[in-house]
DNA sequence: AAGCCATACAACCGCCCCTTA
DNA sequence: CTAAGGGGCGGTTGTATGGCT
């Protein structure tokens, strides 16, 4: 496995810029240290922008989006890789929960986390967990969930504000009057969301970051 | 030891939104 | 105001790797 691979190890259709080829395909696949080298030189010029220009600068017969990607996801300081704690699962399963396939504002959530990353985790990991799950809830408790108490919470995510200041609106009325801005509205049942009955002290901690926030 | 299959994950693709000229 | 290009995002694919037979 594994990000980076030699050129000279490359299948006949990778790395097919790297013959003195005539036309001007771009490189496309694994990286190659080399690749990456000098687009973080590149990027710690000029700053991470431009990627286009930033591609050419570099000399890489990448696409800028290629560039960006391979920049966000393993190049840029600070990023994490692999072993996600259980305290991370924990708060991704609940954001999913949340937000649905919005990986990059749940990425937002876990420093160091990258979109990608999680989007991988969860298809590879979390959804099979979960599916798992509700064989096994389906299969005990087809009847015995508490109808009463349920509140239908519905939360606005405003689009633009990623990042810093994703913050969540929760509104159980008066729904329509953010209509009109450009946001979504999310259904979820907010039971089942701050459902902590069998969980540790622990687990709580996050969730009290996360309000903070 | 070899072949097959499942899994993990890096990277690409296409769509859409935002920015800029 | 509008069109074009760039960038962000989610979906999907391709491939390396490890386990099993």
């Amino acid at each position: 496995m594994g990000p980076l691979r030699d050129q000279s190890s490359l299948k006949p259709t990778e790395g097919k810029n790297n013959t003195a080829s005539t036309k001007k395909e771009v490189n496309k696949g694994a990286w190659t240290e080399e690749e990456d080298r000098k687009l973080a030189e590149v990027i710690a010029l000029h700053g991470a922008k431009r990627w286009k220009t930033i591609a050419a600068i570099a000399g890489l017969n990448r696409c800028g989006k290629s560039c960006r990607l391979r920049w966000l996801n393993y190049l840029r300081p600070n990023i994490k890789r692999g072993n996600i704690s259980d305290q991370e699962e924990d708060l991704i399963l609940r954001l999913h929960k949340l937000l649905g396939n919005r990986w990059s504002l749940i990425a937002g959530r876990l420093p160091g986390r990258t979109d990608n990353e999680i989007k991988n985790y969860w298809n590879s990991h979390l959804s099979k967990k979960i599916k798992l799950k509700e064989k096994q809830i389906k299969g005990t408790t087809s009847s015995s969930r508490k109808q009463g108490s349920k509140i239908n919470y519905q939360i606005k995510v405003h689009e633009g504000d990623q990042e810093e200041n994703n913050s969540l609106i929760f509104n159980n009325n008066k729904i329509n009057n953010y209509e009109s801005s450009n946001t979504t509205t999310i259904h979820f049942d907010v039971d089942d969301f701050f459902d902590f009955s069998n969980e540790g002290s622990l687990n709580l901690e996050w969730i009290s970051k996360f309000i903070q926030d």
